[in-house]
DNA sequence: AGACTTATGCTAAATGTGAGCATAAGTATT
DNA sequence: AATACTTATGCTCACATTTAGCATAAGTCT
């Protein structure tokens, strides 16, 4: 292995709390592009241009046994959260992905993970921020029926996208993909092809990283016309938040993850409007209530919540036998009706 | 970062055919533990004690643009193969996992791949060679009802695993995982928790690897009466076999992955004996068929089988157009019944 | 010809899911 | 105190999916 070639290895942590009915992932502010390597594990940045980024810091290979342990290292250092439920996503490594990685530079792995919170977590003293990561991606929530950014800015831009293809049949390919990660002519829209969707968009150059990456490739770019959808991230956060989202929304319909995000008791309500935000749509209220109990995921505490609004609340608790019943218990999501 | 602390990154892969209904991985014979690292991507062993293990190689920062070619590059180098589907699996980098990599030693990072190939594949002349996962994994394969490996060997040791812990505590611990990874105690055996079963029986001390780990780190174990359960492989390639294992049997519920695994034309027996040899489970015929024709998955296309027996089938082919009409094609495996 | 193999069509029963009606039991408003 | 409004919870009907078989078709093997 070449001197010229050394790899550095990121760990990146998408760390999720849903509060207010709102999935919120915590970010740190960062100028783009400009981060200095961590050779020590601080980060400088002349701030050119201030941004939103996951927490990230590097694998210290003497130091960290495993890669979960740096992990929680360092987001304790750098937000002072302790983390409890830890899930590794993907690791990417692609060298076109990073402007910082031209010709020559060092290689960086980034190790994508995803952590899940209770909303009592409390962020210490750091610029750290919780952002609804509906922000990033806001085609994907269709809790308030079709999210208005697919109409106006989405599919006229995909459309010219596919027009503006070398050929016929590359055309072709590019209307297939859309058709089945947006759900055109008849396709269902699929709530788990959230990183589909974002890698198709960053490929038809929507979202500003595409920019990003292409203006330091390139002298200057003639697609500067197209919108920039949601907002963007530094390196690629936005793919591990997009993967992140994915994973998630797969999950809940076979393990119980749902109940790290919520407190040890809640009502049924509760834990359906946690199920919603992170699945983008709204649920039937009885129909759900029927899959958690009858499915034995929840029991009963007796006790009745102080109640915000209407009828007090039983309050449930996770039913920890569940996993030893049933090999898959979690949430299943219908699919969303033609909108 | 400190010279000490180098990092290489392999790359591994579970390379998988499925020829006369059984599962078949690509195999090297290695020396175990003598691999020198591959500074120029070759591979020296003094071969102190032959071992399977998965192909791999180094991700060479300088050459490979992205993860995925640099896995091609030497996949076909190390077996004259060219992988068509390939899919990521997890990174690995525990230290203690891997005898090399003892205090001071560069730390290692692997990366785990899976990749899909139709029986035809020629394996270039190399040493490489094809051979059945459940070899690896026995207490997997219940085609033929309920391996005798569970009663005879697993399940006892196990039992004593659970009565050696610390505590009474503790061994709640060890009762409660073993609970839901073996399906002991009613708990049903549920045909996805491959990874969750080969991580227990590491921890048991019940997997070749296991002891080799200690014996590395201990001077002589005491535990050496335990059985050794399946073939052993190298490093932590079992791991990643298991991996790959729990993916692909929860892949195939939700994706048409299966028909990478096929020639363009098969029957519905054929597809069902691929099927079932993943996911370790015979299906009812019957109903099988129905869930792959009506579900729109395969479309007839007129001609018969030369036939292996019986009436002739027709032969059936992907249809493509799945995927723009329902958002999980795929064939989900039902509960196996108690046993 | 008769036994055996695989293919394929069909159905009754059980289970699961989607949608909505109806009632209960609180809070807010008049 | 009565009324409107909110959320909680029980229940039912229609429909889709799944499980487990029965039954027949159309070949091969002896």
């Amino acid at each position: 292995m070449s001197e010229s070639s050394q790899i550095f290895v990121g760990l990146n942590a998408v760390i999720l709390a849903v509060t207010d009915e709102e999935p919120r992932i915590l970010t740190l502010r960062r100028g783009d592009h400009s981060v200095v390597l961590p050779e020590d594990g601080s980060l400088e940045a002349p701030p050119a241009e201030l941004i939103d980024g996951l927490p990230f810091g590097p694998l210290d290979p003497a130091r960290d046994r495993t890669l979960e342990l740096a992990l929680r290292a360092w987001v304790r250092e750098q937000t002072g959260i302790e983390v409890g439920y830890v899930e590794q996503l993907y690791t990417y490594g692609d060298r076109n992905r990073d402007p910082l990685e031209r010709e020559g530079g060092p290689r960086i792995l980034s190790i994508g993970y995803l952590s899940l919170c209770r909303e009592d977590v409390v962020v210490g003293a750091t610029q750290a921020r919780w952002r609804p990561w509906y922000d990033y991606l806001p085609w994907e929530d269709w809790r308030n029926g079709r999210p208005a950014i697919l109409d106006k800015l989405l599919e006229p831009a995909l459309k010219t996208w596919i027009e503006v293809a070398q050929d016929r049949r590359a055309a072709q390919l590019r209307r297939d993909r859309v058709d089945i990660a947006f759900g055109w002519g008849g396709a269902p829209w699929d709530g788990y092809r959230v990183l589909d969707r974002y890698e198709l968009l960053y490929e038809a150059g929507l979202v500003g990283e595409a920019l990003r990456d292409r203006r330091a490739a390139e002298p200057e770019g003639k697609a500067a016309l197209a919108p920039r959808l949601g907002r963007p991230m530094c390196f690629d956060h936005r793919r591990i938040l997009a993967t992140a989202v994915s994973r998630l929304r797969g999950k809940i319909k076979y393990r119980p993850v749902v109940f790290e995000l919520l407190p040890p008791t809640f009502t049924l309500l509760q834990l359906q409007r946690v199920v919603e935000a992170l699945a983008g749509q709204r649920l039937h209220k009885q129909n759900f209530r029927r899959l958690v109990e009858k499915g034995g995921l929840v029991e009963g505490t007796g006790k009745l919540s102080a109640g915000t609004g209407g009828r007090p609340a039983e309050l449930f608790r996770f039913r920890h036998g569940v996993l030893r019943e049933r090999p898959t218990p979690g949430v299943g999501l219908p699919a969303l009706p033609e909108q």
